[in-house]
RNA sequence: GGGGCUGUAGCUCAGUUGGAUAGAGCGACGGUUUCCUAAACCGUAGGCCGUGGGUUCAAGUCCCGCCAGCCCCGCCA
């Protein structure tokens, strides 16, 4: 209900403007703000919409609160295009009139949403129709290359997609971009490990698996951080690779694409799409940082390294906090590349990605870096206007002890194996209840209902929660079948599907839609919210307001599917609660795909 | 020492630009099945919103102090 929540706005401010004409242009003289604050209802008693800006008013007119509401209200009812939306306004409380819109264009409402596959959201236009969207950066997963992805890439992965998915339903160009960890001393490292232990792995693709890397990498960083003459031939290595030498470049690819193979197999079963540009992309751009922030004098030496010094961050020993750009050794570091990639996305095409918003999904550790690279980004003018850069920040997966969630020996768990764990449980789940309820399903039934159950569960779990705070992972709760889970969801939409399969046939010859019970008008108003959930997803980035808004959703189809004969009805009654299956149905798939779940037809 | 985030029911968490009597789920207790999947629905109990001030007609929400937990802090990412 988007359009009538904007039409409502101007119908209200324009009776606020009839009604107190001489006060309300005074006001606007004198700088103030007038308000009306209209927004939705906080409980659904006061009806659907409610003016709060009475008492504010009330201050600024000298007059009471009830008088203001009076007058207003008076105001509105003049209004014949208002009349046609609303019942009468009800002044209630101290002074705050209750907007409830009329059943008549409820049902008008959602008969429109019955045959739009948009359900009400807005495709995005360019504010100039001559121009083309500028695209959106979505900066999110990035693992390390030689390194295995655990559960600490689950939820930047699974964030980062919901909110590349919304944007893309608005019909931004969306970049997908994963900042893969495919450069550093890190590669130095394991290069010059492996030409002692097992040179094949360095010139031969497949020779040995990503396990075996990792395990690699572990004796390798042994090595270095206890063995000296270890640390410079390493160092040596990464100038060889850095300096572009052709044996050293063809090692380093052969690793980053044993690595780029096993993260596919875990990004095709989440079903995550990306492209990756990692660290190395930006090599080519670092000197220009540099230069650039020399020449715009921002650039400090301290103790042989180029920083720029932060404003209003107070370091230790109360100097200011430094970014570093380049290390005394002339290398850089990931300030350096994540200032490189700043600029890169922003910067127009061919030598750019001339995006308008950059959005980072990374932990909520990273905020202070975040914070200092951003701020040098803003000095070096680097950020157009108009140009929108944000870090969404998220907090730790914790086991049920409150810590961060390790295996039992303590090792950090690996996301391969955290997915299988939640489809073996969600298989044996189903199993009991086949066994409990005598069905018999064959195996390809079995296997499709656990797989998606059980990583549907997990994306919920995580999404669900407003992601700012730790999250405490729980494989008990997250496939719980009651309460704010993807089950719960999923179950909700095979019982629409169980009525379709009824064999029933949608009449599209009732051509009046006929409502009558609080159930259905529940249901009604809780499906017009739709566009309005989508919209504020896209500004905050907070996905767990879209799963919130389908459980909601869930709950009030279930009462309205457990209180009311659907298909035991006669025309146009069970037409028209057929229609509301409908686009629940649809609101529900719609809502779960944004979310990166898809859904089942039984289960 | 500095910085960031968090603190709401027994547990896990919502809480929209500050709005009316602070919400949900789980767990606990009680009820509902001639009907579309009861994996559901209905009801009861459960609160000093960490704490002390301040701003405001109005504060869980904004500002300041304090307490507790987690995380980060110069050449790793």
């Amino acid at each position: 209900m988007l359009k009538t929540y904007k039409t409502l706005n101007t119908y209200v401010t324009n009776a606020l403007d009839a009604a107190f004409p001489e006060e309300s242009a005074n006001a606007k003289q004198h700088g103030q703000v007038i308000d009306p604050q209209l927004g939705r209802a906080t409980k659904a008693e006061f009806g659907d919409f409610q003016i709060n800006g009475v008492f504010a008013l009330a201050k600024i007119f000298k007059q009471s609160p009830r008088a203001i509401a009076m007058a207003i209200s008076k105001q509105l009812q003049v209004n014949d295009d208002f009349n046609n939306i609303c019942l009468k306004p009800e002044i209630a409380g101290p002074g705050f009139i209750n907007l409830t819109i009329k059943e008549n264009y409820l049902k008008s409402e959602i008969a429109a949403q019955l045959n739009d596959n948009r359900l009400g959201v807005p495709i995005v236009q360019p504010q100039n129709p001559k121009e083309t969207l500028k695209p959106i950066v979505v900066d999110f997963s990035s693992p390390n290359i030689a390194k295995e992805m655990h559960v600490g890439h689950l939820r930047s992965t699974i964030i980062g997609d919901s909110i590349a998915r919304i944007l893309e339903f608005r019909g931004y160009p969306v970049l997908r971009l994963n900042h893969v960890g495919d450069w550093g001393t890190q590669f130095g490292m394991l290069i010059t490990y492996l030409k002692l232990v097992a040179p094949h792995a360095l010139t031969t693709a497949n020779a040995i698996d990503l396990g075996d890397l990792v395990a690699f990498y572990r004796k390798a960083k042994e090595r270095f951080d206890n063995d000296k003459e270890f640390q410079s031939s390493s160092r040596n290595e990464v100038v060889k690779l850095q300096a572009g030498d052709q044996e050293s470049l063809k090692a380093w690819k052969l690793l980053c694409d044993q690595s780029r193979k096993e993260f596919q197999k875990i990004y095709d079963r989440l079903a995550v799409k990306l492209t990756e540009r990692g660290e190395s992309f930006y090599n080519q751009y670092l000197k220009d940082v540099v230069d650039d922030l020399n020449s715009a004098g921002l650039l400090t030496t301290d103790n042989g390294a180029k920083c720029v010094f932060l404003e209003g961050i107070i370091g230790k020993g109360g100097q200011s906090h430094p970014v570093i750009i380049q290390k005394t050794d002339g290398g850089f570091n990931y300030s350096t590349t994540d200032l490189a990639a700043i600029r890169y996305r922003l910067s127009a095409a061919p030598i750019g990605d001339g995006a308008h918003r950059l959005i980072y999904v990374t932990d909520a550790g990273q905020a202070n870096h975040f914070s200092g690279v951003f701020q040098v980004a803003k000095r070096a003018k680097w950020i157009p206007k108009g140009c929108r850069i944000e870090h969404v920040p998220f907090g730790l997966v914790q086991g049920d002890d409150g810590k961060k969630l390790k295996t039992r020996s303590g090792a950090t768990v690996r996301l391969k194996d955290l997915l299988d764990e939640a489809i073996d449980r969600a298989r044996h789940d189903l199993e009991q209840r086949l066994r409990e309820e005598g069905r018999k399903e064959d195996g390809h039934f079995i296997e499709k209902v656990a797989t998606t159950i059980g990583i549907a569960a997990v994306k919920y779990a995580d999404l669900s929660q407003n992601r700012t705070t730790n999250y405490q992972f729980s494989f008990n709760r997250m496939l719980a079948l009651q309460g704010n889970t993807a089950p719960y969801l999923l179950y909700a939409l095979v019982r629409i599907a169980g009525i379709n399969r009824k064999g029933v046939q949608y009449n599209p010859s009732v051509m009046e839609l006929d409502f009558k019970e609080p159930q259905e008008w529940n249901l009604i108003r809780e499906l017009l919210k739709f566009d309005e959930v989508i919209l504020e997803v896209e500004e905050e980035l907070l996905p767990n307001r879209l799963c919130n808004y389908l459980f909601e959703l869930s709950q009030v189809f279930n009462r309205f599917y457990d209180q009311i004969p659907i298909l035991n009805t006669t025309e146009p009654i069970r037409t028209s609660r057929l229609s509301l299956c409908r686009i629940t149905s649809e609101t529900l798939k719609v809502g779960l795909n944004l979310l990166g779940i898809s859904t089942l037809e039984r289960m």
